[in-house]
RNA sequence: GGGCCCAUAGUUCAAUGGAUAGAACACCAGCCUUCUAAGCUGGUUAUCUAGGUUCGAUUCCUAGUGGGCCUACCA
């Protein structure tokens, strides 16, 4: 709705003989205006200062019909426009709608949207954890400004860190058998250890080395002698994925696993070895990014095994051939920039098609803050689901005295609204400092405060009888500070959800509920509503049905729930 | 050595080149006979350094400092 405020304002200013681009934007500090003009690259056209040009033009818009706008000021550079809040409350009954906040930038377009990502026989840790988040929410987003979007999760069934496992779990064999009586999370926790247990031998003797990288063989070859603790824990592992993608409320269309490309990465790269793409160097098949000031980096092994490099032509290849996208999105963090760089150059002479289609959404880490550094390979990881675990113990002393239907049920909401919303709120490609103390927040600018105005609203709207929504009907003759600064911000949504949509960043409706959440606050603090009598009180059942609908529809994108009450 | 990214309050994060740099947490003082106190109100605290471009720089450019990542057979 703002937005086309914006627009009529703009067209405003443009009646008074001001040409060109017209930018419209919301004071810092609203009690200067609803919206603000600056006037600082008029000054030169003008031949006056900034100042004088805003007073000129307030002069000029004074002589005007106005109709929206109440009143036009000039302050400073500045002409400040404070609109009429009887005729906004007009506008947002008419824009607000079933489909209030989606968009039609994606119409026809097919966006194939990769995230998640675990390594099978290695922990689920939280940098996963966010990635799987992320990604959801980016799904979500991407479908409200409808495009036409295909969830895909590629996982690591092949490599070193699969060898690194098999050495260990053939080192504790007693206990591997003895895990098919186990719980998923026993046998998860048994096979990091034989990563961990794997990975140190590789490093600390040249021998266990040796031993490990035959294993990795034994994979590629798909040795017979393998295949059952292989397969078997294979399986443990994508089984365990499956709970935390169910926990959270992410599926996906599609899982690709590397086991399935690396026999197609192999034909590529030796085909455009032919056509001089690539290059044999010491023994290994490269492709020269240093030509494209990147990175050279080996696709084929001195051993003729594909690397990931390799592997992810052959999966670009697949994609284009099931799916035809219009756009790839890798959700991938932010170490991976530089290869991907010259994966994507690799494969724009191997794929021309794939020109300008493959992206890397660029994710920020999630680690803990002060010294200590998180290593799978020492054993020292934060899993996934040991956060939810120490998430959801707080989210129950805190409810241990609530006597609420489905409690339980609404304790995972509680939980999983925390850890996503501490999570999203964040720009995508910015670092994250975990403190597991302080872990995920339960008060303030978090998951639960939101979850918390739902269950308000809610609550007030039972009480008073209105299940439905209903359009505002009738307007009282004041509406006060609060009422219309709810209004104005409830006017913004769309334009949370364009900007999140067209940045690939979740963290623009995050930031926005929390601005409608504060401002509803304030709202419920100073405006009673059950207590208000005739038309006021309609008028404000109406407000917060409206708050209501924004804010269930902005956490939906987020991937939260809510609940009826907390 | 080369390249990429980052630096804002005690802490975690915001801010199309524009008005007094915003929040939250933490800390202090208040507010539940009144629609859910996981809430509200008030208070204290910040743009790494040095230059440059600009009417105007947290934002753009250069250099420095500090940190992270990548840099050939891991993913």
């Amino acid at each position: 709705m703002n937005t086309q405020i914006k627009l009529y304002i703009a067209e405003l200013i443009k009646k008074v003989g001001v040409e060109g681009e017209i930018e419209i934007v919301v004071p810092k500090d609203t009690s200067m205006g609803d919206f603000s003009f600056a006037c600082f690259s008029l000054a030169k056209s003008f031949q006056k200062n900034p100042a004088e040009v805003a007073k000129d033009l307030e002069e000029k818009l004074q002589g005007q019909p106005l109709e929206l706008v109440q009143e036009v000021r000039a302050v400073g550079p500045y002409l400040n426009f404070f609109v009429d809040a009887h005729r906004v409350v007009e506008m947002l009954g008419k824009t607000l709608d079933d489909h209030y906040g989606e968009h039609s930038l994606g119409i026809g377009k097919k966006y194939l949207v990769e995230f998640g990502c675990p390594n099978p026989m290695k922990a689920f840790h939280l940098g996963h954890l966010r990635n799987l988040i992320t990604g959801e929410s980016l799904v979500r987003i991407l479908q409200n400004a409808s495009y036409d979007i295909v969830r895909l999760n590629y996982q690591g069934d092949v490599g070193m860190h699969i060898a690194k496992s098999l050495y260990g779990m053939y080192a504790h064999l007693e206990e591997f058998r003895a895990m098919a009586e186990k719980s998923v999370k026993e046998r998860v926790e048994f096979l990091g250890r034989c990563y961990a247990y794997g990975a140190t031998a590789y490093e600390e003797d040249e021998e266990k080395k040796q031993e490990v990288i035959a294993y990795n063989d034994k994979v590629y070859e798909r040795d017979e002698s393998i295949q059952e603790v292989y397969q078997t824990a294979r399986t443990w592992s994508l089984e365990y994925f499956d709970t935390i993608y169910e926990k959270l409320g992410s599926s996906f269309d599609r899982l690709y696993f590397e086991s399935e490309m690396y026999e197609e990465a192999i034909k590529i790269v030796d085909a455009f070895l032919q056509k001089g793409v690539f290059k044999k160097s010491e023994g290994a098949i490269i492709f020269e990014g240093s030509k494209y000031s990147l990175h050279d980096r080996v696709f084929i092994n001195s051993k003729g095994f594909p690397t990931y490099e390799a592997k992810d032509l052959a999966l670009a290849r697949t994609h284009f051939s099931d799916y035809d996208p219009d756009k790839i999105l890798h959700v991938v963090g932010k170490d991976q920039t530089e290869y991907f760089k010259v994966v994507f150059q690799a494969l724009e002479q191997v794929l021309p098609q794939s020109k300008g289609k493959e992206f890397h959404v660029v994710g920020g880490y999630l680690q803990l803050k002060g010294d200590q550094k998180m290593s799978s390979r020492k054993g020292n990881i934060v899993t996934g689901d040991q956060l939810i675990d120490e998430v959801q113990q707080k989210v129950e002393k805190i409810m241990k005295d609530s006597e609420i239907e489905e409690k339980k049920e609404v304790m995972e909401k509680v939980t999983v609204a925390a850890l996503k919303y501490t999570m999203l709120k964040v720009q995508v490609s910015q670092d994250i400092a975990f403190d597991m103390e302080s872990s995920v927040s339960l008060s303030g600018d978090s998951g639960p405060y939101l979850l918390y105005i739902v269950a308000r609203i809610k609550s007030i709207l039972e009480k008073a009888g209105k299940e439905d929504t209903t359009p505002i009907q009738t307007i009282p003759p004041e509406i006060t500070l609060a009422e219309k600064k709810l209004i104005m911000r409830i006017g913004e949504f769309p334009e949370a959800t364009l900007a999140a949509a067209d940045g690939y960043d979740p963290s623009k409706i995050a930031q926005y509920l929390f601005t409608l959440a504060q401002d509803f606050n304030t709202f419920y603090h100073e405006c009673p509503v059950l207590q208000a009598q005739g038309e006021t009180k309609e008028f404000r059942l109406g407000i917060i049905q409206k708050v209501l609908f924004v804010m269930e529809r902005g956490l939906t994108l987020l991937g939260i729930e809510t609940a009826n009450k907390m």
